[in-house]
RNA sequence: GCUCGGAUGGUGGAACUGGUAGACACGCAGGACUUAAAAUCCUGUUCGCCCUAAAGCGAGUGCGGGUUCGAUUCCCGCUCCGAGUACCA
C-alpha cells in the first residue's frame, strides 16, 4: 500500500498510549538523562505551528538518547495558573478552573497528535492543589529561613534565634532589611513575642515589608520588575505606576553573588547569561560618608556609593535623588521654593518621560554643604533626577572630570571641573573616564596609579570610619504577592497584624470559591470575598496570591516523583535524576523564570533537599516562529471607497488600492485560491480580479502570528494533510533551531515526498512490502554509514535541520541504487525513528519485529571502514582558483601527486607554460599550484 | 548610547577545525505520462558575457581593506537588520 500516514499515525499513537511505552522509572542499571521543555500556559487559542518547534527538537533528542542507552526522563505539564483565565472569568463569570481544564484538554489533544514520547504519568499542573501544596510548602521553608553570610547559605531561622540569644544582633552577619535593630542578648530576651516576630521578619527569606511596587491599576495587581516593560505591563500593555504597599517579597538578593558565579558553570546561550549578569548588575566600589556641616534630621552624614573612589579629590558637588529622605531637612529656607518646585516637577514626569528625556540637565541646589572626607573641602549638595532613589544609597558624588553625566551637570550649573589624573585629556570638552596615568590634585594619592590609589583610599576611609570597599547589586528583592484570584494562596494568617505560617498538616491551603473575580468594595484582593474563609475560624488569611513564577520555579523536581503525597519529590528520585541535562524553551524567560528557578534551587540545596547548585545544565532557546501574512489589494474608487475588484500584487502600482489581510490558509505559494477567497467572506462573494499571468499573487509581510492577521497556521490542519511525521521533520528542516524565522508552509511537500520515497524503498512497484536478505553492496553500506555518522554528529550539536537534508540524500542514493536490502533499511529505520517515529514503527513491525520493540533497540554502530575510498577526485586549483577535478589515489605521497598532476595534459593547459613556484597538497582535500 | 546576534541564488537554508561556495528542499522553466487536470517521474536552474549547441571566459557569500598558496570562515574599519538593556554613580 501507498504511504497511509493517517492510519499509521493513529495506530501507533494509540499503541504508545495503551502500552505506556514512554513511562520511565528510576533504573540504576542505566545512565539517566533528563530532557525538559518549558511547560506551557494553556491559553484558549491552542497551539499554533510555532509552539511545537522546541517540543519536536526535545522529542527527537529524547528518542535518540534512548537509542543510545540512556534512561530518559521526558515529561510535560501545564503552568496553569495565570492571568488570561482570570480575565476571562471576570468577563464571563466562568470559574478559571473550568476554562483551564478545557484549554488543557485542547493542548493535550494537539500534543498527542504530534507523536511525542512524553511520560504522561508524570504530568503536573501548577493549579492542582496536590501540586501547589508543595509550592506553599517551599514558601514556608523560605519564611522559616535566613541567609547567614558567614556560612554563605540559607539556614533555619532557629540558628538566627540562637545567635540572638547568645550574642544579640552583633553576632549576626546576615542578608536583611536596612532597618534592623541593634540589641544585646539581654534586650532580645526582654523583647515581647510580637517584637521578636517583627524583628525576625526583617531576616526571613520571604518577608512582608512596605515597599515601592509597580502597581497596575488595570490588572488590579502589583507586578515584578521583569513583568514591566517600558512602564507598561508585559501582559496586556497597561500603564504601571509606582506605589507604596505592604507586600510579600523574596530575598533573592541574598543569592546575587551565587546566581552570578553559577553562570560560569552552565552551558547556556551567552546572551541569556549576559542578560542575567546585567539584571544582577554587580558593581564593585566603595561607600563613602560625607559629613554634614550641620547635622539635620538626626543624621550627621550623607552616604554615597561610587565605583571610582580614586576620583574623590575631583568631587565638586553631591547629588541626591529628589526622593531622598534627607532632602527636606537639608533644604535651606532660601532654597525651599526652588527645591520644592523641582521635586513637584520631577514627580509629574512619568517613569516613561524620565527615561525618554535623558538629555536635558536639570536639578536644584539645597543650600546645604557637606565636607569631603579626604581634604575637608566644602561641597554643595544638589538634587537631580538623574540620580535614582532605588540604586545604591540614592546619593552620588559628582566628579565632572571623570563622568559624563556629572560633566554635563557641572557645565550646566557652572560647578568646577577638577582634573585628577595626568592622563585625562580634553576635559574642557567632555569627561574622560580613563584609569590610566598617575593622580594629580589628589592629596595623599598624588603620583599613585589606579590600583594602588583605590586600595589606599579604601583602607584609609575604613580606618577613619568614613567609608569602606563595597559591592553593590542592581537586582532588587522580588515582590511575591499578587492581588489576584487565580494563583496559589499564601499559607499565612495574621494575628495582631503579624504574619504566622500555617502548620504543615494544614496544607494545601485550597483556593476558596468566590462570587465574583474582582476586588472587594473596600479594595481588598478578590480572596477578600470568600465567606467564612478564616484560619481555624478566627484569624484572617493573607488575601494576596502568589505570582505566576512561583509554580514554575521548582516544577522540574515534581516530575521526578509527581504523585508523591509526602514530599515534593522523594530523596531517591532526586538523587537519581539530579538536574535537568537539557532544557529547551524561549528566550523570553531569560530574566524571569530562569533566574527565579535558579534562586529556589539554590535555596532548596542549602536546606539539603536537593543536591545540585544549578538546575539546568544545558539550555537551548528555540527561535521564535513569526507569522507570514498575505494581502490582497482592493481597488479603491475616486471617492476612496473600496470596490469589488482586487488587483494582483505585481500590478497594484497602476491602481489606488487598500491592502487587506487574507487568510494564509487559502493561499498557496502566495497565489490566491480564488474560489475559496469568494467563499471566505460574504462580502467577497462576487469579487472580481485583475490577474497577472492568469494568477492572483498576494503581497507578503512578516508579522506576529495572530488571529486578527489571519496568518495563524494550525498544526492540526497540517497533520490532517501531511501527517505528524512530515510536520515534525518539516519544522526541523526550516533552519537552525535557535534562529527566529517566519513560518512558511511552502516546502512542506518536499518533506512529504521524502517520506513517501522512504516508504517506497521497502515496497515494489505495486506497493507490496518487499525487502531482500541479500548482502548489501559497498555503495549501499557507504550510504548507510555516512548517515549513521552524520545524524549522530548533528544531534550531538543540536543541528536537526542538517540531518533532515542528510536523510534526503541517503534515501535519494539508496533509491538510485535500487536498494531494498534488509540489512541497510532496517538500520535506517532506527536512525530515522527519532524524527519520524510513526512511519518507522510501522516499517519496523513490517520488517517482522515485535511491535513497539523499536524503542528498545540501539542506535547502529558506525564503521568508518565502509567510508574508505581508494581515490579522491581532487579539485585542482591554480593560484587558489579551482580549475578542474582529477581522480588521484589516496595513498600517494606528495611527490607522486605532484608528478601525476603536472603530467596531466589539461593541467598543463591551465598553466599556459608558466613554471610552478610551489604546489600545496592537502591529502584528501585539495591540490593548489602556485605560479 | 551600550551588550549580544545576524547579513550567502527568486525563497528556506548547507559548507562542522581556512581547502571544490550554493548541498538538501521550495519555487520557476522545459519535457514524459494523460482526452484533460491532479498526482508522479525526468531535465535544467548563482549572475554576466559568448553561443544554435557543446564548451569556454569573467564576477560572486552586506561594503572597504588586510593576513594567507587559498577566506563565507581569521583580523581591522564601516553599512544595514533583529533582540535585550538603558541616567546603575
Amino acid at each position: 500500500m501507498d504511504y497511509q500516514f493517517k492510519d499509521i499515525e493513529q495506530r501507533w499513537q494509540q499503541f504508545w498510549a495503551e502500552k505506556q511505552t514512554f513511562r520511565v522509572t528510576e533504573d540504576a542499571s542505566k545512565p539517566k538523562y533528563y530532557v525538559l521543555d518549558m511547560f506551557p500556559y494553556p491559553s484558549g487559542a491552542g497551539l499554533h505551528v510555532g509552539h511545537p518547534l522546541g517540543y519536536i527538537a526535545s522529542d527527537i533528542f529524547s528518542r535518540y538518547k534512548r537509542l543510545k542507552g540512556f534512561n530518559v526522563l521526558h515529561p510535560m505539564g501545564y503552568d496553569s495558573f495565570g492571568l488570561p483565565a482570570e480575565q476571562y472569568a471576570i468577563q464571563t463569570g466562568q470559574h478559571p478552573a473550568i476554562t483551564t481544564e478545557s484549554n488543557i484538554a485542547t493542548y493535550r489533544r494537539q500534543l498527542d497528535r504530534l507523536g511525542f514520547s512524553f511520560d504522561w504519568s508524570r504530568e503536573v499542573r501548577t493549579s492542582d492543589p496536590g501540586y501547589y501544596k508543595w509550592t506553599q510548602w517551599i514558601f514556608m521553608q523560605l519564611f522559616n529561613s535566613w541567609y547567614n553570610l558567614e556560612t554563605d547559605r540559607a539556614e533555619d531561622i532557629t540558628t538566627l534565634i540562637e545567635k540572638f540569644n547568645a550574642a544579640g544582633s552583633a553576632g549576626v552577619k546576615a542578608v536583611c532589611d536596612d532597618d534592623v535593630r541593634n540589641f544585646l542578648p539581654t534586650d532580645w530576651a526582654a523583647f515581647s513575642q510580637d517584637e521578636k516576630q517583627e524583628e525576625l521578619l526583617k531576616y526571613r527569606l520571604t518577608y512582608l515589608r512596605e515597599s515601592t511596587v509597580n502597581w497596575c491599576a488595570a490588572l488590579g495587581t502589583v507586578l515584578a520588575n521583569d513583568e514591566v516593560k517600558d512602564g507598561f505591563s508585559e501582559r496586556g500593555g497597561y500603564p504601571v505606576e509606582q506605589k507604596k504597599m505592604m507586600q510579600w517579597s523574596m530575598r533573592i538578593t541574598a543569592y546575587a553573588e551565587r546566581l552570578l558565579k553559577g553562570l560560569d558553570m552552565i552551558d547556556w546561550p551567552e546572551p541569556v547569561k549576559e542578560m542575567q549578569r546585567n539584571w544582577i548588575g554587580k558593581s564593585t566600589g566603595a561607600s563613602v560618608r560625607f559629613m554634614l556641616e550641620i547635622p539635620v534630621g538626626g543624621q550627621s552624614f550623607i552616604e554615597v556609593f561610587t565605583t571610582r573612589v580614586d576620583t574623590i579629590y575631583g568631587v565638586s558637588y553631591l547629588v541626591l535623588a529628589p526622593e531622598h529622605e534627607l532632602v527636606p531637612a537639608l533644604t535651606t529656607v532660601a532654597q525651599r521654593e526652588e527645591v520644592e518646585a523641582y521635586i513637584a516637577r520631577t514627580r509629574k514626569k512619568s517613569e516613561l518621560d524620565r527615561m525618554a528625556d535623558t538629555k536635558t540637565v536639570s536639578g536644584a541646589f539645597t543650600g546645604s554643604y557637606v565636607v569631603n572626607p579626604v581634604n575637608g573641602e566644602k561641597v554643595p549638595v544638589w538634587i537631580a533626577d538623574y540620580v535614582l532613589a532605588g540604586y545604591g544609597t540614592g546619593a552620588v558624588m559628582g566628579v565632572p572630570s571623570g563622568d559624563q553625566r556629572d560633566w554635563l551637570f557641572a557645565t550646566h550649573f557652572n560647578l568646577p571641573i577638577v582634573q585628577v589624573l595626568d592622563a585625562q585629556v580634553n576635559i574642557r570638552e567632555q569627561a574622560d573616564a580613563t584609569k590610566e596615568g598617575t593622580y594629580i590634585n589628589s592629596g595623599m594619592i598624588n603620583g599613585m596609579v589606579y590600583k594602588d590609589a583605590v586600595s589606599y583610599l579604601n583602607s584609609w576611609l575604613e580606618e577613619k570610619g568614613l567609608g569602606k570597599a563595597k559591592i553593590n547589586y542592581r537586582m532588587r528583592d522580588a515582590i511575591f504577592g499578587r492581588q489576584r484570584y487565580w494563583g496559589e494562596p499564601i499559607p499565612v494568617y495574621f494575628k495582631e497584624g503579624l504574619p504566622y505560617l500555617l502548620a504543615e498538616p494544614e496544607l494545601p491551603l485550597v483556593l476558596p470559591e468566590i462570587d465574583k473575580y474582582l476586588p472587594t468594595e473596600t479594595g481588598e484582593p478578590p480572596l477578600g470575598r470568600a465567606t467564612g474563609w478564616k484560619h481555624q475560624g478566627g484569624h484572617e488569611y493573607e488575601l494576596s496570591t502568589m505570582p505566576g513564577w512561583a509554580g514554575s520555579s521548582w516544577y522540574w523536581y515534581r516530575y521526578m516523583d509527581a504523585r508523591n503525597p509526602d514530599a515534593f519529590a522523594s530523596k531517591a528520585a532526586i538523587e537519581y535524576w539530579q538536574a535537568v541535562d537539557l532544557y529547551i524553551g524561549g528566550s523570553e524567560h531569560a530574566t524571569g523564570h530562569l533566574l527565579y528557578s535558579r534562586f529556589w534551587n539554590k535555596f532548596l540545596k542549602d536546606l539539603g533537599y536537593v543536591q545540585e547548585e544549578e538546575p539546568f545544565k544545558k539550555l537551548i532557546n528555540q527561535g521564535m516562529i513569526q507569522g507570514r501574512s498575505n494581502f490582497v489589494y482592493r481597488v479603491v474608487d475616486a471617492d476612496g471607497r473600496g470596490t469589488n475588484t482586487f488587483v494582483s500584487a505585481g500590478l497594484r502600482n497602476g491602481y489606488q488600492t487598500s491592502a487587506i489581510h487574507v487568510d494564509v490558509n487559502i493561499v498557496n505559494n502566495d497565489v490566491l485560491d480564488l474560489e475559496r477567497f469568494k467563499a471566505w467572506r460574504e462580502d467577497f462573494r462576487d469579487a472580481e480580479f485583475v490577474l497577472e499571468e492568469g494568477k492572483y499573487v498576494c503581497g507578503v509581510e512578516i508579522e506576529k502570528m495572530s488571529k486578527s492577521k489571519y496568518n495563524v497556521v494550525n498544526p492540526d490542519d497540517l497533520i490532517e494533510r501531511y501527517g505528524a511525521d512530515t510536520l515534525r521533520m518539516y519544522e526541523m528542516f526550516l533552519g537552525p533551531l535557535e534562529q527566529s524565522k517566519p513560518w512558511n508552509t511552502n516546502g512542506i511537500e518536499g518533506v512529504f515526498k521524502f517520506l513517501r520515497k522512504f516508504w517506497r524503498l521497502f515496497h515494489d512497484e505495486n506497493w507490496n512490502f518487499q525487502v531482500s536478505d541479500a548482502q548489501p553492496s559497498p555503495a549501499e553500506l557507504k550510504s548507510l554509514h555516512k548517515i549513521i555518522k552524520k545524524v549522530q554528529d548533528d544531534i550531538d550539536r543540536f543541528s536537526f535541520n542538517t540531518s533532515v537534508s542528510s536523510f534526503m540524500i541517503a534515501v535519494n542514493e539508496l533509491t538510485e541504487l535500487k536498494c531494498n536490502k534488509r540489512a541497510v533499511l532496517q538500520e535506517l529505520v532506527v536512525i530515522l525513528s527519532p524524527y519520524a517515529p510513526h512511519i518507522c514503527e510501522e516499517l519496523w513491525s513490517l520488517l517482522g519485529h515485535e511491535e513497539g520493540s523499536l524503542t528498545q533497540v540501539s542506535y547502529p554502530e558506525f564503521n568508518p571502514a565502509y567510508l574508505q575510498e581508494a581515490s579522491f577526485s581532487y579539485p585542482i586549483s591554480v593560484n587558489g582558483k579551482m580549475k578542474m577535478n582529477l581522480d588521484i589515489a589516496l595513498d600517494l605521497s606528495q611527490q607522486q601527486v605532484e608528478e601525476t598532476v603536472l603530467a596531466n595534459e589539461q593541467v598543463q593547459k591551465y598553466l599556459e607554460g608558466r613554471p610552478h613556484k610551489k604546489i600545496i597538497f592537502v591529502k584528501g582535500k585539495i591540490v593548489n599550484i602556485v605560479v
